[in-house]
DNA sequence: CTTTTGACGCGTA
DNA sequence: CTACGCGCCAAAA
């Protein structure tokens, strides 16, 4: 039996739900603690979350600290303002400094 | 069926 | 610092 074929989603989701408000974490720091995907994974899933769910997507940003780009969409934008909304503002360089602002956990191997 | 595309990350040059 | 390639894998074309 397979399940749901989202399961992997699902997982994704459950951990980023665990995200403290203030902090961020990254895609690839996702992908590590769920140990069966990937940061490329952990965008998707993302990407196909739907609108006004509880999920802190905002607070999932690339390695540099950086707000990802998107192609297509300005959700971005809103993301930034969602960050700021919660104390996080990206410096002149637009990066938010992982080392005090990161999201840190023991679960990471 | 095959090819392209991405909210990524890492190694090299 | 920038530029490029590649692995990754699900969804869309």
């Amino acid at each position: 039996m397979k399940s749901h074929p989202s399961q992997t989603y699902k997982e994704i989701y459950h951990i980023i739900s665990r995200i403290p408000e203030g902090r961020v974490a990254t895609y690839g720091q996702i992908a590590r603690i769920s140990g069966r995907s990937t940061a490329r994974q952990v965008g998707y899933a993302l990407n196909a979350l739907p609108d006004g769910s509880d999920i802190p997507w905002h607070r999932v940003i690339n390695r540099h600290g950086m707000i990802s780009p998107r192609k297509n969409s300005d959700g971005h934008l809103l993301q930034k303002i969602l960050l700021e909304a919660e104390g996080l503002y990206p410096d002149e360089k637009g990066r938010i400094d992982l080392n005090i602002n990161g999201w840190r956990t023991t679960e990471e191997l």
